[in-house]
RNA sequence: GGGCGAUUAGCUCAGUUGGUUAGAGCGCCACGUUGACAUCGUGGAGGUCACAGAUUCGAGUUCUGUAUCGCCCA
C-alpha cells in the first residue's frame, strides 16, 4: 500500500487513463447496438484558433451529460469535430500574410492562399482536438468531422440543390455589409458600431427651373458628402404639419409624467419645435407640392437630373427638412428607393475606391473623395454650414475597418416558411431551451423573418454550386435551357436550372441568365454545364450554412446511414447564448427541412466565463485562458469540476486572472496595466518573465508565464481529498470478504452513510437531469468532504482496527467509495478511474447489500440509482443529533484551549430513545471530538468544574469537565458572549409574540414555533446565567 | 430606444414554494503535524442582502420605481 502516492499524480496518471480508454473503445458509438441511443454534436470549435476556458466550461458540461447517460446504459454518441468559420480564419490567414510577408490574398491567387488556409487549419485542429482530449472529453474520435470535409461538403450541396429547387434560395441585389479591406460582404452579426468624430455637412442642390416663389435650392445635409455622388433623389415629408404635430404630441405625453429635470428640458424641445413650425413648415409644404407636381433637382458635381420625391423617410423636424437619397450606399435611402422606385447608383469598386459613377472624383479612396467633394462644392459656393457631430459608425468585426453599405448581387435563403417552422418547433416545445428566459429572443429574432444572404466573397468556404451566364436574349436562353434539359437527363436529380432576369442590354432590351445548381460534387456534370458556356459563382456560403446542418450532415445525410437511423435526432445541444439565433435557431430550421426532424429535443445554454474584471476572456485583450495550462498546474479533474460548479442559473461568472511566475510559481494578479506588457517581473522573486505579447528576441528569450486562475485551487484541493480519502480506505481493505448484509441490522452510522447516498444520488441525478450543474457539484463536494470523510470515515477508524467489526465495516466503506466514485466519474473522471482501478484490486465483488462483479472500467460502470430503501430520515435527524454534540465538544475545546491530544470528560444529556442510539456510538466521541463519555441518558448531571453547552433544537445538554483544563477567563469570555447571543434572540422572539397581528394571523403552527424556540432559547439563557455565576465565585 | 440579466461577507458565488440567528470556497485570525490528506484538521472574526417604496403578521425571496454594471437587438 505504501506505493501509492499521497497526491494523485495526474501528470503521469491522466495519459494513461486516457490510453485505457480508447484501446478498450469506451467512448465509442455502435449504430448496431441494441441499447437505446442518446447522442450529442459538439458545437464544433472554430479552426480560428485554439480553445479557451468558454470552450473549457462548455465541453466540460457535455461531457458530463454524455459520461452519465453511457453510465446509465444508453448508447451514447458524442460526435466531435470542428468548424471552418469562413471569414475569421481567412481573416486570420491573410493578417499574417501581410504582417510576416506583406503580401495579399490577390498576390498569392486563389489555390495558394486556401492552402495557407488549410495548412492553418490542420495545425489548430490538431491543437483544439489535442485540448479536448487532455480535457477528457470523451467524444467518438473515429468520427471527428471538418466543416469542410468531403461528408460536410456533400450535405452542403445537397441542401442548396433541395432549397434552390423549391425555390427558397434566390438572387438578388441587395445592400449589404462590405468590408473594403477583405473585399467581402459581412453579415450583420460581424459589424460592430463605434463612435467616432466627424462633420454634418449642410448644402445646397439647384432646382431645375423653379416657378416664380419657389426656392431655388434645396438645403440638405450629411456626414458622408462624397456620397451625393450617388444621389438620385432628395426626399421631402409627404405631409410635414401632420409629422410636426405627430412630433410634439410624443414631447407632450413624455412632459405629462416627466420629473422636474426633464420637464425643463422637454419644454425647450416643444418650443424648438413650434419655432421650427413657424420658419421651415410654409417651404416643406411648398417643397412636397413641388415634388407632385414634378420638379427635378439638378445633382451639382456629376450634373444629373433627380427627382424630388415625398417619402416619410424625411423627417421634418431635423436638419433642412429635406433628405438627400442614396438607394445604393445606405439602408434606409435603399428602402426610399424600392418604395419610389428609384435608380440605384453603385459608385464603389469593391476595394472602397470610386468608380466611374464617380465622375471627376473616380480612382479616389473615400476619405479622399469626400475632401475633393466639399472642395468642389465650396468652389460652387453650394457649401453651408459645416458641423461637428459624433458619429456612429458601422466596422467590419473581422477587419476592423469601417463598413460600407454597398449594392451587390448576392444569393439568399427566403426565410417566411423555414423560420416558421423553427419557431413552431419552440413554441410547441418539440425544442426545449434551459434556461426558458431564451425562448423569447430565439422566437424574437426569428419572427422577423429576414432573407438571408448566404454569399460570402471569400475564398474560404464551400463554393456556391451555381453555374451561370448572363447577356442573353430570350431566344439564346430557350436554346441553352433545353441544352440543359438535355444534360439533365443525362445526369438524372444532379441539375436544376432557373432563368432570371438580368439586366438591360444597350439597346434596352431586357437580358437574360441562366442558373444552374449541381446536386453532387462530381467532375464530368460540371464539366459539360461549363462546356455550354456556363460559369462557376466565384462566392463561397456564409460559413454557418454547413454548421446550420451539423447534426445530420455529420451523421451522413444526404445517405441514410446506420448512424443517421440510430442516432438522429440528437439529445441534447449545450451551447453559449451568443450563437443561439445565429446557429441554433438555423440547425433547427435545416433540420426539419432536411430530415424532417428537430436536430435535438432540448437546448441549454450555459453562462459565459470573464475575468476579474468583468470582460469576455480573449487572446486577443491577453486574459485568455488556455485549458491546457490550467490542466498543467491543477489538473484534469481540477478543471472540470471548477468549471462544473460555476455552471449556476444566474449567467456569467467573474474569474480573476493570474500570471503564473515560471521561476517561482507565485500567481500574479492580472490588471489591465499588466496584461498588456510583453514582459514583467515577478514581484516574488524579482525574477523576469514574459508573456503571449513578446516580441522581440529579449522578451523572448525570458520563460513564459501561464496564464492561469487561483479558481481552481478548491477543486484541485478536493481531487486530492478524494484521493487520500481513497487511499486510507484502500489501506483498511487488507483480507476484504464481500459479504452480504441485512441493512435494517447494521449500525447507526452504516445505515445512516446508505441513506445519505440515496439522497445525494437523487439529488446529483435530478441536477444534472435539470443542467444544473453547479448544484450536482456542491452537493457532491459537500457529501464527499463534510459527511464521507470528515464522519463516516472517521467514525470507521475505530470500527476497521476491531476485528469483530471490521468484516462489516469494510464492505460498507467499499461499497461507499464505490458509489461514490461512480457519481463523480462525470465531473472528474481521471482521479475516479485511477481509484477504482486500484480499488478493484481489493475488492473486485463489492457492494451493498449484496456484492457483485465490478468491470474494469467506472467509466463503463452503472451510474448510481436511489435507493429509496435506504433512506431513512429519522436516521439522519438522529445521526444529526450526534454531530451537533461533537460540536458542541469541539467548541467548548476551542474556547478553552485544550490541546487535541488530552482527553476530555464528558456528560450528555438527553431523551431516553437518543440514549438508546447513542450508546452505541460512545467510541466515536473520542475519535472526532477527543471526548470520554462518562454519562449519556436522561438522569445525567453536570461536573463539578462545568462546561455547558445546550442544543434545545434536539434537547440534549452536553457537559465538559474541565477540571484539568479550566481556564475561568476563557469560560466567562465564552459565556458572557453566548449571553448577549441569547439576550439578542430572546428580545426579538418577545417582540414578535408580543405583536397581536402575529399571532392572530400567521398560522398556528409557525406562532407555536416561535413559543417553543422562545421558551429553549430563556432556559438556556438562565443556565448560563447560573455558569456565569458559579465561575464568578471560583475567580 | 427595445429586450434580457446581474447587484448577498475583503474576493468568487449559493440561497428551492415568503417563516428560527442569511450559507460555501478562497482570503483573514487563533490553535494544531509520528500516518488518509498541511493540497490537512478544529474553532473564530467578517453581511443595513444596491437604493426607495408597496403587498404581508412576516421580504434576500413577491410587485413598482431608481441607480450602477453586463449582454443582445435596432
Amino acid at each position: 500500500m505504501s506505493e501509492i502516492p499521497t497526491r494523485f499524480e495526474h501528470a503521469e496518471e491522466a495519459d494513461k487513463i486516457a490510453q485505457a480508454w480508447t484501446d478498450a473503445k469506451c467512448s465509442h458509438a455502435d449504430p448496431e447496438s441494441s441499447k437505446p441511443p442518446f447522442s450529442v454534436v459538439i458545437p464544433p470549435p472554430n479552426v480560428t484558433g485554439a480553445l479557451h476556458l468558454g470552450h473549457g466550461l462548455n465541453n466540460t458540461l457535455q461531457d458530463i451529460v454524455v459520461r452519465r447517460k453511457r453510465m446509465q446504459g444508453f448508447e451514447t454518441l458524442w460526435m466531435p469535430g470542428t468548424d471552418h468559420a469562413g471569414i475569421a480564419t481567412q481573416a486570420v490567414v491573410e493578417r499574417r500574410l501581410k504582417e510576416q510577408e506583406n503580401k495579399t490574398r490577390h498576390d498569392l491567387g486563389r489555390e495558394a492562399l486556401v492552402d495557407r488556409i488549410w495548412q492553418w487549419k490542420d495545425q489548430y485542429e490538431e491543437r483544439i482536438i489535442g485540448q479536448l482530449k487532455r480535457m477528457g472529453t470523451s467524444c467518438d474520435w473515429e468520427r471527428l468531422r471538418f466543416t469542410l470535409d468531403p461528408i460536410c461538403a456533400a450535405a452542403v450541396r445537397a441542401t442548396f440543390f433541395d432549397l434552390f429547387g423549391k425555390r427558397r434560395i434566390y438572387r438578388g441585389k441587395r445592400l449589404v455589409n462590405w468590408d473594403t479591406f477583405l473585399q467581402t460582404a459581412v453579415s450583420d452579426d460581424e459589424v460592430f458600431n463605434q463612435t467616432k468624430k466627424g462633420h454634418f455637412y449642410h448644402f445646397r442642390y439647384p432646382v431645375i427651373d423653379p416657378k416664380p416663389g419657389e426656392p431655388e435650392f434645396v438645403t440638405i445635409a450629411t456626414t458622408r458628402p462624397e456620397t451625393m455622388l450617388g444621389d438620385t433623389a432628395v426626399a421631402v415629408h409627404p405631409d410635414p404639419a401632420a409629422a410636426l404635430d405627430a412630433v410634439e404630441a410624443g414631447l407632450r405625453e413624455k412632459l405629462s409624467d416627466a420629473n422636474e429635470k426633464e420637464a425643463a428640458d422637454l419644454n425647450k424641445q416643444i418650443e424648438a419645435l413650434q419655432k421650427r413650425r413657424e420658419e421651415r413648415l410654409p417651404e416643406l409644404i411648398q417643397l412636397r407640392d413641388m415634388a407632385a407636381d414634378g420638379r427635378k433637382l439638378m445633382l451639382p458635381l456629376v450634373d444629373r437630373e433627380i427627382d424630388l420625391v415625398a417619402d416619410e423617410w424625411a423627417k421634418p423636424e431635423m436638419g433642412s427638412g429635406c433628405v438627400k437619397i442614396t438607394p445604393a450606399h445606405d439602408p434606409n435611402d435603399y428602402e426610399v428607393g424600392i418604395r419610389q422606385d428609384l435608380p440605384m447608383i453603385n459608385i464603389l469598386n469593391s476595394d472602397g475606391t470610386l468608380n466611374g459613377e464617380g465622375g471627376p472624383f473616380a480612382g479616389l479612396t473615400i476619405p479622399k473623395a469626400r475632401k475633393a467633394v466639399v472642395a468642389a462644392l465650396e468652389e460652387l459656393g453650394l457649401m453651408g454650414d459645416i458641423e461637428d457631430r459624433e458619429i456612429e459608425l458601422p466596422h467590419s468585426d473581422r477587419s476592423k475597418t469601417p463598413i460600407e453599405p454597398y449594392l451587390a448581387d448576392q444569393w439568399f435563403v427566403a426565410m417566411d416558411e423555414l423560420a416558421q417552422s423553427a419557431m413552431d418547433a419552440v413554441s410547441d416545445e418539440r425544442v426545449q431551451i434551459f434556461p426558458a428566459r431564451y425562448r423569447k429572443g430565439y422566437l424574437d429574432w426569428l419572427s422577423e423573418k429576414r432573407d438571408w444572404p448566404v454569399s460570402r466573397q471569400l475564398w474560404w468556404g464551400h463554393r456556391i454550386p451555381i453555374w451561370s451566364v448572363g447577356g442573353l436574349s430570350q431566344e439564346q436562353a430557350n436554346e441553352l435551357s433545353s441544352d440543359l434539359e438535355k444534360l439533365a437527363e443525362r445526369h438524372p436529380d444532379q441539375i436544376a436550372q432557373r432563368i432570371d432576369s438580368d439586366g438591360v442590354d444597350t439597346a434596352g432590351e431586357t437580358t437574360k441568365a441562366i442558373f444552374v445548381c449541381i446536386r453532387s460534387e462530381d467532375e464530368t456534370v460540371e464539366a459539360d454545364v461549363e462546356a455550354l458556356g456556363l460559369q462557376q459563382d466565384p462566392d463561397v456560403l456564409d460559413t454557418w450554412f454547413s454548421s446550420a446542418l451539423w447534426p445530420h450532415s455529420t451523421l451522413g445525410w444526404p445517405a441514410q446511414t446506420p448512424e443517421l437511423a440510430k442516432f438522429y435526432p440528437t439529445a441534447t445541444l449545450i451551447t453559449s447564448r451568443d450563437i443561439l439565433t445565429l446557429w441554433v435557431a438555423r440547425m433547427v430550421l435545416m433540420g426539419l427541412n432536411n430530415v424532417g426532424e428537430v436536430p435535438f429535443s432540448e437546448v441549454f445554454i450555459h453562462p459565459k466565463i470573464l475575468d476579474g474584471l468583468g470582460e469576455t476572456m480573449s487572446k486577443s485583450k491577453g486574459n485568455g485562458v488556455d485549458p491546457i495550462d490550467v490542466i498543467d498546474k491543477f489538473g484534469p479533474d481540477a478543471l472540470r469540476f471548477g468549471l462544473a460548479r460555476l455552471a449556476t442559473e444566474t449567467q456569467d461568472v467573474r474569474m480573476p486572472v493570474q500570471y503564473e511566475c515560471p521561476s517561482c510559481e507565485k500567481l500574479i494578479d492580472q490588471t489591465k496595466k499588466n496584461r498588456a506588457l510583453p514582459s514583467m517581473d515577478c514581484p516574488a522573486c524579482g525574477k523576469p518573465f514574459s508573456t503571449q505579447w513578446a516580441e522581440t528576441e529579449e522578451d523572448k528569450s525570458l520563460p513564459k508565464a501561464a496564464v492561469v486562475s487561483e479558481r481552481f485551487e478548491t477543486a484541485r484541493n478536493f481531487v486530492n481529498k478524494l484521493w487520500n480519502a481513497s487511499r486510507f480506505v484502500m489501506m483498511n481493505l487488507d483480507g476484504f470478504e464481500p459479504t452480504s448484509l441485512d441493512v435494517a441490522s447494521l449500525p447507526i452510522e452504516d445505515r445512516w452513510l446508505l441513506s445519505r447516498l440515496s439522497t445525494v444520488t437523487q439529488t446529483v441525478g435530478d441536477a444534472i437531469e435539470r443542467y444544473q450543474f453547479g448544484e450536482a457539484a456542491r452537493v457532491l463536494y459537500d457529501f464527499a468532504w463534510d459527511e464521507f470523510c470528515s464522519f463516516y470515515v472517521e467514525i470507521a477508524k475505530p470500527r476497521l482496527s476491531d476485528d469483530s467489526q471490521r468484516q462489516i465495516a469494510q464492505n460498507v466503506i467499499a461499497h461507499g467509495l464505490d458509489q461514490l466514485l461512480r457519481l463523480l466519474h462525470p465531473i472528474m473522471p481521471f482521479v475516479t478511474e485511477s481509484v477504482w482501478n486500484h480499488l478493484g484490486q481489493f475488492a473486485p465483488k463489492r457492494g451493498v447489500p449484496e456484492p457483485t462483479e465490478v468491470g474494469p472500467f467506472v467509466m463503463t460502470a452503472s451510474f448510481p440509482v436511489a435507493d429509496e430503501s435506504h433512506h431513512d430520515s429519522q436516521i439522519e435527524r438522529q445521526f444529526s443529533e450526534f454531530q451537533q454534540i461533537v460540536a458542541a465538544i469541539r467548541q467548548i475545546r476551542a474556547s478553552q484551549n485544550i490541546a487535541p491530544k488530552e482527553t476530555l470528560p464528558a456528560a450528555i444529556r438527553c431523551s431516553a430513545s437518543s440514549q438508546e442510539l447513542l450508546q452505541p456510538m460512545t467510541a466515536y466521541f473520542e475519535a472526532l471530538a477527543g471526548a470520554e463519555v462518562q454519562s449519556l441518558g436522561p438522569e445525567t448531571t453536570a461536573f463539578e468544574t462545568d462546561a455547558h453547552l445546550a442544543l434545545p433544537d434536539v434537547d440534549v445538554d452536553v457537559h465538559v469537565d474541565l477540571e484539568k483544563f479550566i481556564d475561568v477567563e476563557a469560560e466567562l469570555a465564552r459565556l458572557e458572549k453566548l449571553q448577549g447571543q441569547l439576550t439578542g434572540q430572546i428580545t426579538g422572539k418577545q417582540n414578535k409574540l408580543s405583536n397581536e397581528s402575529f399571532v392572530s394571523r400567521a398560522p398556528a403552527d409557525i406562532v407555536q414555533k416561535e413559543r417553543e424556540s422562545l421558551a429553549g432559547l430563556q432556559t438556556q439563557l438562565e443556565a448560563v446565567a447560573q455558569d456565569i455565576l458559579k465561575l464568578q465565585s471560583k475567580k
